[in-house]
DNA sequence: TCAAAAGTGTTATCCTTACACCCATGT
DNA sequence: ACATGGGTGTAAGGATAACACTTTTGA
């Protein structure tokens, strides 16, 4: 290696995510004179930090004034082409992280800095399947999608699979099932269609003919996007096989609270009964003997999360059922 | 970002996996002057590859002369003191990548760039439990492990759970039970509690009062043997929810064949016919109507895979039960 | 005829799904 | 009393796990 090879930068991204009541929501920062929403993000120097957490919740403090609490590592990107860098900048490579908070813990802090959360499903309108089949899809996505489906694949890499089959797996097209997990699939597709705004500023094309370019959620800066999708994919595969949607509640929660903030993350609607044996024989939680009364009917159960769990069994979580 | 920050390079290794009859083998490069045994690496300049998948396949050519096929990122290591970067040396991050091949694609060209297949339980031992549960465990392995839980917490990071617990989660001890996936967390164990000679290699102290050290698995280079770990982990847990098991696989083969592959990859026995029965209502497979003679007894019905699944369900996989 | 490996039938059990119904509070 | 949400019982269907047994080849 020479030492004229190009300079690489290592940019750490959180997506941070909370629920508040049945909104999940997206801690995102600086959208003040830009008028990009961005995540909190930052280069990482290994001679300050020692590991790619300690820096990330570093940034995170800093840009946000939170601490991150439950951290996991995503994904790296380092795509040339997306982000293209400016002459003599150097290439940056994103990692994504994913990281869990209670909503009470933070609040304030967070709009002090400048940075306050939204509602993740106005970047992934489509993703919301708890009031049904979300109507973007029918006017607006899918039309589009098929428009750029039926036309021949001009792409540079070598595909194994033709545009029509690529948009049948992703997305619930002829009889096609909707797999709440495949967020990042989705998004991507959009991306390579042309379909959001990243992909255009990135200079792909636009590849449909359409006057008026209709807006597919909101953007965000340089690739945080992709990475929210990267998470909440993540997020709602993980909430299955283990018991991480607890790192959203607060100590003390109903199992409706409990049910509402599954069905906000995974975008869809549970049985409730279903749902609540699961709870149940899986011995997540356990009654704390207190009642809450403030949801208008009659008064509920609390419940604690039984932490326990955690060293009994190998992997405990909650395999959602349909409806 | 003043400009005197350290320099950063992008470090690429792939674990690339194949089966030869019922051994899981790893394709390892250049042990030729170097006692260690290394993955086929290198770093990631952004000016010759577009991709991180481009280099590395690029990489992997060069040292071992064969197509990697199926490739998948792991995960990105970025921890100071491991590797510690000799003085004015760059900071090294790697990016691990699961690489799945057949055998028979190969062999003979690996051999003659110095590159060759060994079977991956030499740097595991302990993850084998398909003739019962290894001797290795409870004559060196648990006790050593016993030693370093009964020691106070001497960590500089703060954790959640006791040293105690933590073994109990990763080893079968008092009950506990085996969860083939968690090969990343049993090594990472080890490493903690200083016993394999990666960790005091990067100058971890050993942590027992053992004069002889005990040689638990062959060690590699750098942090090699971790990122073979994560390509475990992954692949043994992905095995279950999606049909990674027939890159692996001839383009025909015989059900017995399917289950020994599988065995080889999870590290347990299954029991013959519910696989079978498995494999058929998953509709995973076809046959092809020949027969194959080789094996000795009966002559075995040959399949092919169902490339058609991959449209047709979401996520088709062989969630493996016990036996 | 015997060893070796392929391939099949059947049952008990558990988990998932879906139905419909009762309970406790505020207004 | 009635609306609102909390909470339960139970039965049908399907997937799993574990039995032991038959079939077809080569030696």
């Amino acid at each position: 290696m020479d030492d004229t090879s190009t300079r690489i930068e290592i940019g750490l991204t959180a997506a941070i995510v909370a629920v508040e009541g049945d909104e999940p929501m997206l801690l995102a920062a600086g959208s003040g004179s830009e008028k990009l929403i961005g995540l909190p993000s930052g280069p990482f120097d290994p001679r300050e930090h020692r590991t790619f957490e300690i820096g990330l919740r570093a940034w995170v403090k800093a840009q946000t004034g939170l601490s991150a609490g439950y951290v996991e590592q995503l994904y790296t990107f380092g795509d040339r082409g997306r982000q293209v860098p400016a002459d003599g900048a150097p290439h940056v490579v994103s990692i994504g992280y994913l990281a869990l908070t209670r909503m009470p813990d933070i609040a304030g802090l967070a709009a002090s800095v400048g940075a306050g959360f939204r509602p993740w499903y106005r970047f992934f309108p489509w993703e919301d399947w708890r009031n049904g089949r979300p109507d973007i899809l029918d006017t607006t996505l899918i039309p589009l999608l098929e428009e750029w489906s039926a036309a021949p694949a001009t792409d540079e890499t070598v595909r194994p699979l033709s545009r029509r089959e690529r948009l049948r797996l992703c997305f619930p097209v002829g009889g096609s099932p909707w797999d709440e997990e495949k967020v990042l699939d989705r998004y991507e597709l959009l991306y390579e269609a042309g379909l959001v705004e990243e992909a255009l500023r990135d200079g792909r094309s636009a590849a449909n003919a359409w006057g008026e370019r209709p807006q597919l959620g909101e953007a965000m800066r340089l690739d945080h996007r992709r990475i929210l999708a990267t998470a909440i994919a993540r997020l709602r595969a993980k909430l299955k096989y283990r018991p991480v949607i607890f790192e959203l509640m607060a100590a003390e929660f109903t199992l409706t609270e409990l049910q509402l903030t599954v069905e906000a993350i995974s975008g869809r609607h549970l049985h409730k009964q279903n749902f609540r044996r699961l709870v149940e024989t899986a011995a997540l939680v356990e009654p704390t003997g207190e009642t809450s009364m403030t949801t208008g009917g009659r008064p509920a159960a609390l419940f604690r999360f039984r932490r326990e769990v955690m060293q009994e069994r190998p992997a405990p979580g909650l395999r959602l059922g349909g409806r």
